[in-house]
DNA sequence: CTGACGATTCACT
DNA sequence: GTGAATCGTCAGC
């Protein structure tokens, strides 16, 4: 896990999230790279875990039925924006809004590999030595990058929060689709195969015996 | 205004 | 495996 200079990362473009295909592109981030620079304080990770909520037809979506409200109005606007609120009380989850206005998509960041600023992380999550813990789990990535509920409807473009892509990609056969962690209220839909994880990597969340 | 609860994590048995 | 932490959000009164 040494650290990475940025060198060859490419800002991903607007247009990237505004296609209306939700799922696609939740798999389409997986092998890409999250970044924040907050304070001068820059940490990235490759992004090895996402979730898509599709729409006011997924019962697991916030905008489930249409639901506007303060909170979700976010997720109604043009793609290529943030998402973050706070679950439990205590974690703050980041999802990258997708589509354009008025179609709420949007797609839950749920584990990355650190990249770089790994010394940052371990200050800003109280951790004594980098594990796989340190960015395991939506609320971990959050905690360990710096992003908090004030961040929504961040565009993904500005230099503070944003992703990029670089020369790596995972190979298909090493992209796996399963049914969403957290979502059992959802009915029919907590089984549709809408989360994307990277086979046999330690940083994805949920049980090691996922691992194929 | 009030009460119930969550796209989770961690410590503990 | 079980339960606590902890607070903004939202539906209902």
């Amino acid at each position: 896990m040494k650290d990475v200079m940025p060198g060859s990362w490419r800002k991903i473009p607007k247009r990237f999230y505004q296609r209306d295909d939700v799922v696609l592109i939740s798999k389409e981030l997986i092998g890409k790279i999250l970044v924040t620079l907050f304070e001068g304080k820059l940490t990235a990770g490759r992004i090895v875990e996402t979730e898509a909520y599709n729409g006011i037809d997924d019962k697991a979506s916030h905008a489930w039925n249409n639901r506007r409200t303060n909170r979700t109005e976010v997720m109604y606007a043009n793609g290529g924006v943030a998402y973050v609120y706070l679950c439990y009380g205590i974690h703050h989850l980041f999802n990258v809004v997708t589509n354009i206005r008025d179609i709420p998509n949007a797609i839950l960041i749920r584990a990355i590999e650190p990249l770089a600023g790994v010394d940052v992380m371990l200050q800003r999550t109280g951790k004594l030595k980098a594990g796989i813990d340190l960015t395991r789990g939506p609320g971990n990535v959050s905690k360990a990058l710096g992003i908090h509920t004030s961040h929504t409807g961040s565009n993904l473009n500005d230099d503070t929060l944003y992703i990029a892509e670089d020369d790596f990609t995972y190979n298909d056969d090493f992209i796996i689709a399963t049914p969403r962690i957290g979502v059992d209220y959802a009915g029919e839909d907590a089984f549709l195969p809408y989360r994307f994880i990277v086979k046999n990597n330690l940083y994805v969340s949920g049980k090691k015996t996922n691992l194929l």
